[in-house]
DNA sequence: GTCCTAAGTGGTACTGAGTACCATAACGGA
DNA sequence: TCCGTTATGGTACTCAGTACCACTTAGGAC
């Protein structure tokens, strides 16, 4: 009868939705504060007023939290890189690769302040590089099987994404965390790469 | 007096490496009967017949005892690498470092077994296949800093060795844990990787 | 509204990793 | 033989992560 109930986000998910809000943001203000590992769980769920429990119900463990936003977005990607065109070429493969991870690294340093704070959060916590390796990992795997799926032959399939990740971890190393320099550092790696063994 | 004497290895070094050999075997033992999760450090401690306590000076976590023999082999590559005379082109560096991997890959695989056991235990704990992670970009960036210190420019002294290692992933994805059929699929992502940009 | 079921919550209690500390043992040199 | 350094193993602690349980509450049927 209200508007409100026919537009439908059903309470019971809204409620969801504020709790994990709730947890992400009481986090973030503590890692901020004290680094990550002088950050308990207990203390997160304090802040977030909720319980210890409730927290694991919202996330697999204590590092999840740091990639609850670039989980999200990741999945995005994936379904937008399912939706590309078949390449017809291995050339074309690349060439499409590149665009792809070059606009996906755009929207990643888009919100710079977010950027440097996880970057800040991975460099100084050894565990966290090595759970986002992961998920890079995740993410060049999905881009294998959605060209292999439209034709692409192995070894090209598996290469060619992992070659991008391999541009990816040179621009990030070249350019420091700095977000502004990281898609130009990126764009000059892949020209490193294509003009490496072309004579 | 005693020839032992004079041949020293100073018994207190021997008992060292004697303690350490048998957390190492203890620890192998247990994961092969009940796996990574299912094995305690106190189960491991009291296999090797030491204290809990001594255990954590011989490795900084659990973890690592599953690295203690790539470890060494790491440091012993690097070493090598260092040794390296340096390349003239960026072509050169490419090819160095492909003769450099494929060298390197042929010895992780040389024992078959052990490679194996390996293999299994990343692929069933996430945890150590993230570890795994870490230690492969350890050795990557240790040749980029020999590549920069001979003279190689950025960003190809970084992106090089990445590509190396974007080269034994897909390697090792193509060619499944095989360690036979490995060098070759690790050739073969070379070739690919040369030829794809070449027209 | 009333009732019912399923979903969500938070508390308690447990295991196990990792750390700090300490008292003791034993190597190795004088 | 004595002494300082090094290594050991025990105790006790914090905290992540899991299992379990009793309690609440959303939301649908009537």
């Amino acid at each position: 009868m209200l508007p409100a109930m026919s537009i439908r986000p059903p309470l019971r998910q809204r409620k969801r939705q504020r709790a994990r809000d709730q947890i992400v943001a009481a986090a973030f203000e503590l890692f901020a504060e004290r680094g990550f590992a002088e950050v308990t769980v207990a203390d997160i769920a304090e802040r977030a007023e909720v319980g210890r429990t409730t927290f694991f119900r919202y996330f697999g463990d204590k590092q999840e939290v740091v990639f609850s936003e670039e989980q999200t977005l990741m999945d995005d990607w994936v379904a937008r890189h399912r939706a590309l065109p078949p390449a017809e070429t291995l050339d074309d493969a690349l060439a499409q690769t590149r665009e792809f991870t070059v606009a996906l690294v755009r929207e990643m340093t888009a919100d710079a302040e977010h950027f440097l704070q996880h970057e800040r959060l991975l460099a100084a916590n050894p565990e966290l590089n090595d759970r986002a390796m992961r998920k890079y990992q995740r993410l060049v795997e999905a881009m294998s099987d959605n060209l292999r799926a439209k034709g692409t032959p192995e070894p090209a399939a598996t290469l060619v994404p992992q070659l991008a990740l391999a541009c990816y971890r040179t621009a990030r190393h070249v350019a420091g965390p700095d977000p502004a320099a990281l898609p130009a550092a990126l764009e000059d790696a892949f020209e490193q790469l294509i003009g490496l063994s072309r004579r």
